[in-house]
DNA sequence: GTGAAAGCGCTAACAC
DNA sequence: GTGTTAGCGCTTTCAC
């Protein structure tokens, strides 16, 4: 077994308070004991155990992401902005995924339960606003990108509604006036707010939204191929397709080329989240940005902020999202 | 302040002893005492400290994943393989990117040293075969897709140097004889293995390999455009190309198409992986496929077993990669 | 500057 | 069946 702070004092010929000091830098040590407590943790091949560590100091300094799915390239750049800033305040971000399953979900909440982890930040979640609330008044939690309504918790987003706006009105001022929306579930706020900020640029133009042109399933794939599908089988097919992610749009694209239509010239495709795959299609798929890295460093800066203060910060932070028009709408 | 056993115990007018017994169902607890328990810890809102009892038992119940890139949905993948094992143990997966940074990885190799987590799974690791084997020693580590020679230590991947060969020979019996090779930089052992058993195709039918036909960099994805344009610019382009990741294989048809170039026709292109996007792509991407699940499954098995073991299973299992044929071989 | 000792929350050995 | 208690490895007061 590893060796013990009391194997190094032993080893060292001090008391363990004095390991520790000299392992924390908590306070003032004579260089030859310092001196001989290093050689003694080299020695031994010291590691401290951080449950006893967190254990008396209660905390663990780790913190949790939680995400619906772990395939989602956005939800890695998030984290990957979170460990950025995490970093330098020395927090590590653990993450774990529920794939969609409330259960596997709690399963990962107890971690910030039985204090595995100081805090937990949601990207996404199947939780009501109730029980968030609930958790949030004796835990320090987060949610990102898919802000829950009603729920009064740190939420760090992008403005959906005007986000699906912007894209509509990208499309209709291309000329595009057939357009159709690919959603998500509606239980998906995010893909609901996208969906009324679409709609709000279309009325606003005067333009109609036939309900056949609303396919609404879930992120999976297979619906972008079965929403251009139906699309395309209607006597008045789209000129142009906004779907609420890029692979639902890159789907659709696909379907759209498989109907021997050219994106970009037959048919306009529009995304959203701008993953890296996006330059890779052929033609490069439009899209709406949502700035991740951006997202996770301020999600983990105001959850730490929280962590070390007892007035909590509940507010809802949202970043600016941007449309990047690329081949697929023809440009 | 969360409740303790104590305040359970005080609560429920039995002892902290009968309140573990009740929670971790380790003793005979009579129905009185286990319903006054239970009622306790439902008006205390108690969860149990996971640091104190994980210092007692010396055990955490969770593996730590840690990753080169959390945006490689290969290693996603594998870590849902290892998820669906490891919840029918009652141990809980969570992952860490180090984003090729040696420093990083430390980092979070602490976890495993402080005894934040049981076992920590390799997916790529920058670390040297002698350190591998010292932490072997001490820790119950395992390595999944890269495999590391020289290091004796539990392994999971896929034949590379088959898969390479595989690979090569599934272009030349299309017909193709001026293949070239992408490659990732040749300290990754998988791509190094790959290339091996690509030549080893091309010489046994007498191909020549020109020293232009191979790309090598790393697997970012501007190296599938780089090498591409490479290719092309040669006065004799390839009319094959096999690359080490899907995602540089999607780079390359990208840049491909730029020049003009129909793939599938005029140039046929194969990945490795067989990652979702594989089948999106127009025309879809051949590639060779790693079960990734299955990887993820057997490792977390093989871990979990040598975790509740002295005596280590280092072995090395090579499971079974698969080529697959799509539109971008001309299928 | 240093050591002794208390205690973080829990489990398990032991006694009854 | 249940309670008492030691102790997991650590930090931190309090004396000195």
């Amino acid at each position: 077994m590893s060796a013990t702070i009391k194997d190094v004092a032993r080893e060292a010929g001090v008391s363990v308070a004095t390991v520790s000091r000299v392992l924390n830098g908590t306070d003032k040590v004579t260089a030859a004991s310092t001196l001989r407590v290093r050689e003694a943790v080299e020695k031994l091949g010291y590691s401290p155990n951080f449950l006893g560590r967190n254990l008396r100091k209660r905390e663990t300094n780790v913190i949790l992401v939680i995400m619906p799915s772990s395939e989602h390239s956005l939800y890695m750049k998030i984290c990957a902005g979170m460990q950025a800033f995490a970093q330098t305040l020395g927090y590590d971000i653990i993450t774990a995924s529920t794939n969609d399953s409330g259960d596997v979900e709690s399963r990962y909440l107890n971690m910030l339960y039985n204090r595995t982890v100081d805090g937990a930040v949601f990207l996404g979640t199947s939780l009501d606003p109730e029980t968030l609330n609930r958790i949030a008044l004796n835990y320090d939690i987060a949610v990102c990108c898919e802000a829950v309504v009603g729920a009064n918790v740190l939420t760090v987003n992008v403005d959906d509604e005007q986000a699906g706006y912007d894209a509509a009105k990208a499309l209709i001022e291309k000329g595009f006036r057939r357009i159709a929306f690919i959603g998500a579930q509606d239980s998906a706020r995010s893909s609901r707010m996208r969906e009324t900020g679409f709609r709000r640029a279309l009325e606003e133009q005067g333009i109609p939204l036939p309900d056949d042109y609303v396919y609404k399933n879930s992120y999976e794939i297979h619906n972008g191929f079965d929403a251009m599908e139906k699309f395309l089988s209607l006597p008045e097919p789209p000129e142009a397709v906004f779907a609420v992610s890029d692979t639902l749009a890159m789907a659709a694209m696909k379907k759209a080329v498989e109907h021997g239509l050219t994106v970009g010239k037959d048919i306009a495709v529009m995304g959203f989240d701008n993953i890296s795959m996006c330059d890779l299609m052929n033609p490069p798929l439009s899209t709406v940005e949502q700035p991740c890295i951006l997202m996770g460093e301020i999600v983990c800066k105001k959850l730490i902020d929280n962590m070390s203060s007892d007035k909590k910060d509940f507010g809802i932070y949202t970043v600016k999202h941007r449309v990047i028009l690329r081949g697929s709408t023809g440009d």
